[in-house]
DNA sequence: CTCCATGCAAATGATTTGCATAGCG
DNA sequence: CGCTATGCAAATCATTTGCATGGAG
């Protein structure tokens, strides 16, 4: 995580930002968080256990600045609230979710499904495509198995 | 136009609800300006020219009330303002965008690309998919002309 | 009469901005 | 010093809600 945190300290500066402790801060609950979406009032919750005087803007405009570069991705599940992600490491943008309309859960698909989709887009509609969003809204597991025994 | 409006109207009755001339003039609306994804906002103000008396909040409520019937689907494209897209009749889901980050075009595909990942999803993840979201952002047929010229 | 629907204004909630201050290089 | 960054409070923007009124069956 140290490393990590590092590599994007040297992309801050490489743009004339800086990592200032409230930026790390915040990185720190994203990297803790990883497998959330957070929301701005939420990541800000976290952020202030570990550094209390913290702003509310401060953070969202951090997430911003880490949103323009491509560190988090804003995403939005309709719930009237963004949402951030840290991007992984490597990972160009393929990074779909399976939102649950029972529990509201959030699963992240990592693997690239839409290679076959995109080839399509480009040739069919001339579109050059540079990013996408895959959401699916269904039932989880778990909900399915619930669902069952309700029965 | 007209006959479309007649069934939604009986899909309306169905539940209990009229179709109010308020309701009728966004309807209006939104089939005049099928190939657009207007927000609120736009809504509003298209339906003003046709019925002056109309409020905002009215406006809010009948699109919130399409949306529950499946008329029409309300998207967000990260700007800020959720839109609003009529549902082609007789088409289940499959809807999908490409975003221009260029001059903010937005255009349809309303062809099913996602059966064989939907599968996949299904299978894989036992998640049993209801409908789905895809975006795809990039630069569109036009802007990609313009690049050309312009060096 | 009984409801559903509406318009208006006020309320809410998320996000942004202005501004004076603080801190790194 | 010169800039970027911050905290706070105020401002903004989209959306929602309360309430009294209006209209169809």
């Amino acid at each position: 995580m140290k490393q990590r945190i590092e590599r994007i300290k040297k992309q801050l500066h490489s743009k004339g930002y800086k990592l200032t402790p409230q930026r790390e801060a915040t990185l720190t609950v994203l990297l803790e968080r990883e497998e959330d979406h957070l929301s701005a009032e939420e990541v800000f919750l976290l952020v202030k256990e570990k550094a209390p005087e913290i702003g509310l803007a401060t953070v969202y405009r951090t997430l911003e600045l880490l949103s323009e570069l491509k560190i988090v991705d804003k995403i939005n599940f309709g719930d009237g609230v963004s949402r951030y992600d840290l991007r992984k490491e490597g990972v160009e943008h393929f990074h779909h979710h399976l939102v649950c309309m029972e529990c509201g859960s959030v699963e992240e698909i990592i693997e690239d499904l839409l290679g076959e989709v995109e080839k399509i887009v480009e040739d069919e509609w001339e579109f050059q495509v540079k990013d996408h969003r895959l959401t699916f809204h269904g039932i989880c597991k778990q909900c399915q198995k619930v669902a069952v025994k309700a029965k």
